[in-house]
DNA sequence: CCTTCATTTCAACATTTGTTCAATTGTTTA
DNA sequence: TAAACAATTGAACAAATGTTGAAATGAAGG
């Protein structure tokens, strides 16, 4: 008998060996999750593409997207919070730019898993 | 008058250079957001994890993950569609595996990120 | 053929998320 | 000090999402 159902919470394996390598071991993933949940928004995504060309105001994005200044405000913050963007004042303005390489790392790992789809 | 307002839609913009470069002119990113939008959700991270040390069954991976086999079956049904795992029957299971190379390239570049963060 | 069992699908629900408009903040300039 | 203006914040709403339990597939074995 080396399975045995019902050792597991209210669920049943079928391996249990595989089962108990990892139960209980697995690391705190909620903040990767966290980032890709914020890259996961198209919008989102067009902002990180026009800071990757380059710095660039609030309402700039937001006449570049045709949204309103208080949606792209919204997600900057939302970006801000994930560290993939940066700002700063000058006078009445706030210019917001990529935080970190990895932003753009991120980024074109993610369009050549996209494009090598398209090819399929 | 270098700065016109109203001039785009119904926002308004500062630099109308730099809006002129780049609006009309932003690729479709809709792909890429819907990857990382699969990708933004804990369970789907762990599964991932779990995906990434071995190949595994469907009741395995509830298990480990303290779930139910629906929730697992939904979840892999999303990876799936994003071509982020595969699967493979044998008899009445079915093993699921990590699809491609750049799944475990977009893992790491993330968790990077998440981990020179929290050095701050 | 019927039963068993792993998985998938369906329907329903509560929660989260994106967007909008109005109100507010904070900075500059008249 | 007051007005103008870029940006942020808050409240409200519709739409999308994650989870659940029940019902339906589909393959293996008696």
């Amino acid at each position: 008998m080396e399975k045995t159902a019902k050792d597991v919470c209210e669920t049943y394996c079928i391996h249990a060996e595989k089962v108990a390598k990892l139960q209980g071991n697995l690391p705190d993933l909620s903040q990767l999750a966290k980032l890709f949940k914020v890259l996961g928004d198209e919008t989102r995504t067009k902002i990180l593409y026009i800071l990757a060309k380059e710095e660039m105001c609030v309402c700039d994005i937001a006449a570049i997207l045709g949204s309103t200044v208080s949606n792209v405000s919204h997600h900057l913050r939302l970006l801000r919070s994930a560290s993939l963007v940066r700002c700063r004042r000058e006078g009445k303005v706030v210019y917001y730019a990529l935080d970190d390489r990895h932003v753009m790392n991120l980024f074109t790992e993610g369009l050549e898993h996209v494009q090598h789809l398209n090819k399929i």
